[in-house]
DNA sequence: GTAGGGTTAG
């Protein structure tokens, strides 16, 4: 077909090569150029073809079909050919020159756009040239300039037209005091005589849409000027429809969009797209669903971005098998390929495998995609993170091509520093700046949850001091960031400021405000925080409840935290998952209602997991109930052998009553299974830098020091009342001495010591410990505080002491 | 020669 089609374009040029340069030959070649440019892109490679036989032929081309010729190059992204040929014109008009700049503004070369823009002598300059360079920067989210040179070619004379209208309000959304503008530029119009030009009223349309969504404005008074101007607008086109429908979907007003929508005589498939995505966004799954069957029975095609939403609708409900089946329709349904699908099916495809589990599906989409974007990437890189596959992560991550984007570096550093790997996500971070790229909010939000698993106060507090500089400390998600990193750092004051001073919140800052005080021993405080979130009308959702139930369970506040479970499913209609009844469980067990927690247990819907078992097992060793403890044991071994706490916390429970027998039988079984426990380790920052402390620690340069203060400060808290407990002694050991060493090489002792040693009175002391402090090590640091007069925080694996004067901020319940 | 809508990743 094609070759036919060139032949016919081709043929009759016998003619001209004998009447070159005449104005018959020059008609003739416009006529053909015509003829290519009405056959789009494919016709555009044909006119290079007649472009040759120009040249060929000697004929020498005015303007007009110069202009054309740099054009059909321009489309068909010859772009280096086309300035060629634009240079070769001695004194190229403005049709040319604008056609240049056009071709710069879509290749994103705002540059060049500009220079070009610049080179154009003031007295050839016309309205079209300036409509394009503005049209240049809202593409490059430059609306201040977009609307700076707007105002100067008003000043300069230039008449705006509708062209110039519909550009200047498309590049309005970009800055942030576009309702003013928008305000402005709609008197603007009113006055040019240019309000009833259907593509100005729907850009105009498309504004108020965008100032209504934004927290800070009435959305639903901006939309009401939306719609009165759609619903007076003499004609209505395709978009005007699609415009308003998505400005309601964006403003989840879904009643509205479907009003509209329903009012549509011929409903296209971007009015469809844009209700399913609506349906997508606010989780109506349902409501997908029968919109995708609808459109099938009313013979409606889907297309690609239909597909997308729908994937995406199925991967984020979880409902993977509906996802498979509209994906094997897709594979039914479609001729093409799959690699010829829009490249955002496969992305989603890619997501949807991922959360079944499938990653090497996933990775095969991956791998087919030709022209991999950018998301494509950034999709199978937090694919990789998110199965903990850091490795291969990293791998992608060195793979990407080109410039990684922004959201590559976030992934990875919030990725690593989620997955416990807090030094490589700052060391990341780090090279950001070095590789050319400012860090953007979300990258501070990475690096200052790195701080938190670290707790590395000092780090953070820097990272803070950043964020003010730059201006980044209005940002929602560096300030929840903020707010856990001072939490678990143990600096509530700080953590609470941030929530004091955020100008919006949303209910990942509640969940996180409430956690900190729960983690703290504050229960009460939490509760009140929860009661004050929802009279400000935020949802609770289950991580809420999550927060909620264990900041009862810290605090003992039994009849609260069972109050708030079942409120979570009746009134809040959240179905408790595994996570929810291990809380429930865990707020029982340590106030000793352990037949409470077992009739839960047995009450369960599902089938109790690893969670709600470890729950009752710790729950035990706390009430020395031993038998049910031991049940707990074998459930747990039989789900997780290799987990090391289960042997543990048996261990622990068997020792406290005296069971040596068993004890070493606990050890035994480890061995046999390979089972290694995690050593405990301390840590504390000192002047910037991180000491780590283990049991027993002969490596710390200082470690002498501390062994000497140490026993000295132990014969002065026995004079307050230390007595060493040591039923905590994990080996049978033969003499009380013996085990008394054993307990006082813990290493939380020895980091709190080094603390007393070489911070300075009145700062206190912050201690983390990676598993559960010791009851031994708990009644020691009391005193340790009292004797040494300072203030001692300690964060273990589950939340926080505060030690002062003698007494823990848990009293002793924890 | 110039403009405007629907999709995906944290």
């Amino acid at each position: 077909m094609k070759n036919a089609a060139a032949k016919s374009l081709l043929l009759p040029t016998q003619h001209l090569r004998r009447s070159a340069d005449t104005s018959a030959a020059a008609n003739e070649y416009a006529a053909k150029l015509q003829l290519c440019f009405e056959r789009g892109p494919p016709g555009y490679a044909l006119a290079a073809v007649i472009h040759a036989h120009m040249i060929a032929s000697g004929f020498s081309p005015r303007a007009h079909i110069l202009n054309r010729m740099i054009s059909f190059y321009c489309k068909s992204s010859n772009l280096d050919y086309a300035k060629k040929l634009f240079d070769k014109i001695p004194q190229p008009d403005i049709v040319a020159r604008t056609t240049l700049l056009a071709a710069y503004s879509s290749t994103g070369n705002l540059k060049l756009a500009r220079k070009t823009f610049d080179s154009i002598p003031l007295k050839i300059r016309d309205t079209v040239c300036h409509n394009a360079m503005i049209t240049c920067y809202a593409h490059n989210n430059d609306g201040h300039k977009a609307i700076h040179l707007f105002n100067e070619m008003r000043r300069n004379n230039f008449k705006p037209d509708n062209f110039t209208y519909t550009s200047v309000l498309g590049a309005l959304s970009l800055v942030a005091d576009r309702e003013h503008h928008c305000q402005q530029l709609h008197c603007a119009v009113v006055k040019s005589g240019t309000s009833f030009v259907t593509s100005v009223v729907n850009a105009l349309i498309s504004v108020y849409v965008k100032c209504a969504f934004s927290p800070l404005t009435s959305s639903s008074l901006l939309m009401k000027s939306a719609r009165k101007l759609f619903d007076e607008m003499l004609t209505k086109d395709e978009l005007s429809w699609t415009t308003i429908i998505t400005g309601y979907v964006k403003n989840e007003d879904l009643d509205s969009a479907k009003e509209v929508f329903d009012g549509m005589d011929e409903k296209l498939v971007v009015a469809w797209n844009a209700m399913i995505s609506g349906y997508v966004q606010k989780g109506f799954v349902f409501k997908v669903f029968e919109m995708f069957r609808k459109m099938h029975s009313l013979g409606i095609k889907h297309d690609d971005f239909t597909y997308t939403s729908v994937l995406s609708a199925c991967a984020d409900a979880g409902l993977f098998l509906h996802g498979k089946e509209v994906h094997a329709h897709i594979l039914r349904t479609e001729a093409k390929p799959a690699r010829d699908f829009l490249v955002s099916v496969n992305n989603v495809l890619i997501t949807l495998y991922w959360k079944i589990g499938n990653i090497n599906i996933a990775r095969n989409i991956f791998d087919s995609i030709c022209v991999k974007d950018l998301v494509s990437w950034n999709t199978i890189l937090s694919a990789y993170v998110s199965m903990g596959n850091i490795h291969e992560a990293k791998t992608i991550f060195n793979k990407m091509p080109e410039k990684k984007s922004m959201l590559s570096w976030t992934v990875m550093i919030s990725g690593l520093a989620q997955q416990g790997s807090g030094e490589e996500a700052l060391q990341l971070f780090n090279e950001m700046r070095p590789n050319g790229l400012e860090p953007c909010d979300y990258a501070f939000s990475g690096a200052i949850t790195a701080c938190a698993v670290l707790a590395s106060l000092e780090q953070g507090r820097q990272l803070h001091g950043q964020l003010i500089r730059l201006g980044f400390d209005s940002s929602l998600s560096a300030a929840n960031a903020l707010i856990t990193m001072y939490a678990r750092c143990g600096v509530l004051d700080s953590a609470q400021n941030v929530f004091d001073r955020m100008p919006c919140l949303d209910s990942v800052s509640w969940n996180a405000m409430i956690a900190a005080f729960g983690q703290h021993g504050h229960g009460g405080r939490a509760l009140g925080l929860y009661e004050e979130m929802l009279k400000e009308q935020i949802l609770p959702d289950r991580i809420t409840f999550l927060t909620v139930i264990s900041a009862c369970s810290h605090s003992g506040l039994v009849e609260q935290g069972k109050k708030h479970f079942e409120s979570m499913i009746k009134v809040y209609k959240i179905s408790p998952g595994e996570d929810h009844y291990a809380r429930l469980i865990d707020l029982l067990c340590r106030a000793g209602k352990l037949t409470e927690a077992c009739d839960v247990i047995q009450n369960m819907t599902h089938k109790p997991g690893a969670q709600i078992w470890e729950a009752l097992l710790s729950g035990c060793r706390l009430h020395g109930d031993i038998e049910l403890g031991a049940h707990a044991a074998e459930r747990l071994v039989e789900l997780i052998p290799q987990h090391d706490g289960t042997y543990i916390l048996l261990a622990n429970m068997f020792s406290t009553a005296g069971r040596w027998d068993d004890v070493a039988r606990v050890r035994k079984f480890m061995r046999d299974r390979g089972v290694k426990k995690e050593p405990g380790c301390s840590w504390l920052e000192v002047e910037n830098k991180v000491h780590v402390f283990l049991v027993d620690d002969t490596v710390h340069p200082e470690v002498k020091l501390v062994y000497d203060y140490l026993k000295e400060l132990v014969t002065r808290i026995r004079d307050l009342g230390y007595v060493p407990d040591t039923k905590y002694v994990l080996h049978d050991m033969e003499s009380e001495e013996q085990k008394e060493y054993a307990l006082s090489t813990h290493s939380e002792k020895l980091a709190v010591v080094y603390g007393i040693l070489k911070l300075p009175r009145g700062v206190p002391i912050r201690v983390f410990k990676n598993l559960r402090i010791c009851g031994d090590c708990h009644s020691a640091v009391k005193l340790m505080a009292k004797a040494e007069g300072r203030e001692i925080i300690v964060r273990d694996g589950k939340r926080f002491h505060h030690f002062k004067d003698g007494v823990c901020s848990c009293r002793n319940y924890w």
